[in-house]
DNA sequence: AACCGTCTCAACCGCAGGAGC
DNA sequence: TGCTCCTGCGGTTGAGACGGT
């Protein structure tokens, strides 16, 4: 957002050496955005006072990295980076700087206020906190296939011959696991610390599968939910995933488990009943409605499951 | 049209850690 | 060893946008 305070006269008149604050003008972007062109960027103090800034390092640093750098990707976040995200966030937390080097052109702050403003929203209206173990259940098993569908989805409605590859995918049983997305405790992934930020596709496909276990559900001794979301090639096209986007997964369990296939053999409404069965187990504390709440409102698939 | 509450996000703040002296 | 400076990070703030009444 680009706020349209005008800089006051005393400011441009009497400012002498003062150091300006505040929203930034298109003249100082452009000193700055000059600058960096000429000289990069670094010794940020210095810069300030090269450039002929009246503004801290800090601020020249921040102004740029976070808004006039040229990779810096605007707009609403994708279904994919959302995913992202709540994956990311489960296992690092609040390490925004972190999160952000796997999520090509976003900013930590801009990542920082996505969950701000989104997620811990989501918390405040389900009334629980954002770090509890009952709304990262809700991220698991309701948000986070609920993104993968929409990727599938959206995938499939861009791609020309998304049956074929629908088909090809489901055949080969390539899936990719909520549960393998979101779990905390495995290992850390070696993509994690030696990735590029745009290697979002090995990152998935190096997810190994650990043991899940779910608040308020029944031990994992009967039951263990799983998700099988299919994803096909075209799914893969963000983030420069440019091969079939595969995370084959073998829950390594040695008890009964009640798989939720999301396959494209079965119709996704079936599904959603089979999956929503599971969910209100794990989630015993959570009504309909509530869960209603928690959807996002654009999601008429969602709110036809509820019923609603 | 005016008011008001909520949301978004750019920018700031304080702090910690590292480098240099 | 201690001091200063710089950089980067996470938390917070507040102006403007937006939507509802």
């Amino acid at each position: 957002m680009m706020m349209a305070r005008e800089v006051s006269s005393e400011e441009e008149a009497g400012g002498g050496d003062e150091l300006r604050r505040g929203p930034w003008t298109v003249e100082e972007d452009l000193l700055l955005v000059n600058y960096i062109a000429a000289h990069g960027e670094g010794r940020w103090n210095a810069l300030a006072r090269c450039a002929g800034l009246k503004r801290t390092g800090k601020s020249c640093r921040l102004r740029w990295l976070n808004y006039l750098r040229p990779d810096v990707r605007r707009g609403n976040m994708t279904a994919e980076e959302q995913l992202l995200i709540l994956e990311l966030h489960g296992r690092w937390g609040n390490r925004w700087s972190k999160i952000a080097q796997h999520l090509p052109g976003r900013t930590d702050n801009e990542i920082k206020n996505y969950w701000r403003t989104r997620v811990q929203k989501h918390a405040k209206h389900l009334n629980c906190d954002v770090n509890s173990q009952q709304f990262k259940d809700l991220m698991r098993y309701l948000w986070m296939p609920r993104l993968l569908e929409r990727i599938h989805r959206s995938s499939q409605s861009q791609s020309p011959d998304a049956d074929d590859a629908d088909l090809s995918v489901s055949a080969a049983t390539s899936c990719i696991t909520s549960d393998v997305v979101v779990d905390a405790h495995h290992p850390p992934l070696a993509m994690a610390d030696s990735t590029t930020s745009n290697d979002s596709a090995a990152m998935w496909q190096q997810h190994q599968a650990p043991q899940m276990s779910i608040a308020g559900a029944p031990p994992p001794t009967t039951t263990t939910v799983t998700q099988h979301v299919v994803l096909p090639a075209a799914a893969a096209s963000c983030h420069q995933m440019q091969d079939q986007f595969v995370c084959a997964r073998a829950a390594e369990t040695t008890t009964p488990t009640t798989t939720c296939c999301w396959s494209e053999s079965e119709s996704l409404p079936g599904l959603a009943g089979l999956y929503y069965d599971d969910v209100a187990a794990a989630l015993p504390e959570f009504d309909v409605e509530t869960m209603a709440m928690w959807a996002p409102e654009d999601d008429p698939w969602y709110t036809q499951m509820l019923g609603l």
